[in-house]
DNA sequence: TGTACATCAGTGAACGCGCGTTCACTGATGTAC
DNA sequence: TGTACATCAGTGAACGCGCGTTCACTGATGTAC
């Protein structure tokens, strides 16, 4: 690797982190080339010797997203090998929203408004989307498998119409899990995801104050209605109501 | 009324739609007085007539879209009002996202990413933003008054941190439920709301095909778990799995 | 080790475009007598 | 019913700004002999 070259990868590591502060000033949608060339004393045009157009720029932003949400992820998963599948699953979950939060604009990136002109391509974009939630599938799995997880009533029976795309889905995917399992996760991620939602665009924060709070709590209730347990975290701090 | 002020409510209302498809075509981010003014074949400073600023009129988009999404809810309600609590709830839960899929854009004003370098006059935003869930709270609190919805054991401590603020909530908004039925409903919104954003954005039906199928699904477990069962409803396409 | 050439990074001017907003103005619509 | 005046709707030019992108170019960094 060529002097150059270091620098090359230096330059764009830059732009990409100029992009992001950009972002975080004044939104998705507002990613320029000029105005990043700007912050960095350069010209416009000499950022096409790194990145073809805007929409290219936009395209490794959205990748470097998902790759380090997935890395997180993973990262926690494997910290926690030796732990119960209760207490990954509760990990894995926190772990969602604390990069959300620690990095909110990139998740409004992906999970947020599309920027207007900008169509991410498909083929890079959907394989990618999915890696974040392995370690989830895993350990849903896992803890199925053992007898810890049991699917509650209200899950036991799963529409139709939904069945046979699961099974597609999971022929694309390479899981092969129980269908019912497969909802439960699903109902999972849509809590979580709501949360973080909300969360971050301040709706949350009105009501219940401390959203990391509320975070904790309908996590260990969604878990506890699993069957699974998690004692000792610091997401007891619970005191009972009349 | 005079006709000139008929006619003036006519170009505001047409003003609005024209930005509503200039959203839907490009997002909220692009809503543009010069575009709009060009699609009517008007001048650019005419709409100035009408809205003060660009600001102004994104304002005034933002407001319609919580009153209406309130509107709906409250006449699903209205029509409900013979049914069962049970029934009344899941309507609502229903209605909240029959309203984001007929009007996206204005479900991403409300709710999704804020458009760079508008910021909402709170005093504007924060009491709209309540009115939507008022049936729910109305319907919520019915159904546990009468004892038709029994408070899950997984939810019946809520955490201390979160107590203190949802009790400055309902001093605020008037409200007086217990807090563990105030969080079911808090959680019962993220999973609707986590559904929707997800559908919306399109990562949900890339999984299960119909999200409207999951949707009901989602519902129906969920009230089940609350002691609340609906028959009769279309929902109930339902075949069990190993 | 030095020289000749190819590759790459970055510049500055230019193109065409759109934006929000201000300003002085023309004409039409309403109102008061 | 007609006239005089005030109010309002809309125009066109202008300001200053920023955008993405192309193009011909200068200089520096690397490579091959």
């Amino acid at each position: 690797m060529t002097r150059r070259e270091r620098w090359r990868d230096q330059t764009i590591a830059e732009i990409k982190a100029i992009a992001h502060q950009q972002m975080t000033a004044s939104g998705t949608a507002s990613i320029s080339l000029n105005a990043i060339a700007r912050t960095m004393k350069m010209s416009g045009p000499a950022l096409y010797r790194y990145f073809a157009s805007r929409d290219d720029l936009v395209t490794a932003l959205i990748v470097d997203a998902f790759k380090d949400l997935a890395d997180a992820m993973q990262a926690v998963e494997s910290t926690m090998a030796t732990q119960s599948s209760a207490q990954k699953i509760t990990a894995l979950c926190l772990a969602y929203r604390e990069w959300a939060v620690v990095h909110p604009v990139d998740f409004q990136l992906i999970y947020g408004n599309p920027i207007p002109g900008y169509v991410a391509p498909a083929e890079v974009t959907v394989p990618l989307a999915r890696r974040p939630f392995d370690g989830l599938v895993r350990c849903f799995w896992e803890a199925y498998q053992s007898g810890e997880l049991s699917i509650p009533p209200e899950y036991t029976s799963v529409p139709a119409s939904i069945l046979t795309h699961l099974a597609t889905w999971q022929l694309e995917t390479g899981h092969d899990l129980p269908d019912t399992l497969l909802c439960l996760l699903l109902s999972t991620w849509v809590r979580i995801h709501g949360m973080v939602m909300l969360e971050l665009f301040d709706h949350l924060g009105r009501v219940v104050g401390e959203s990391a709070a509320f975070y904790r709590y309908e996590i260990n209730a969604l878990l506890q209605r699993l069957g699974l347990t998690v004692q000792d975290t610091e997401s007891t701090d619970t005191s009972t109501t009349a």
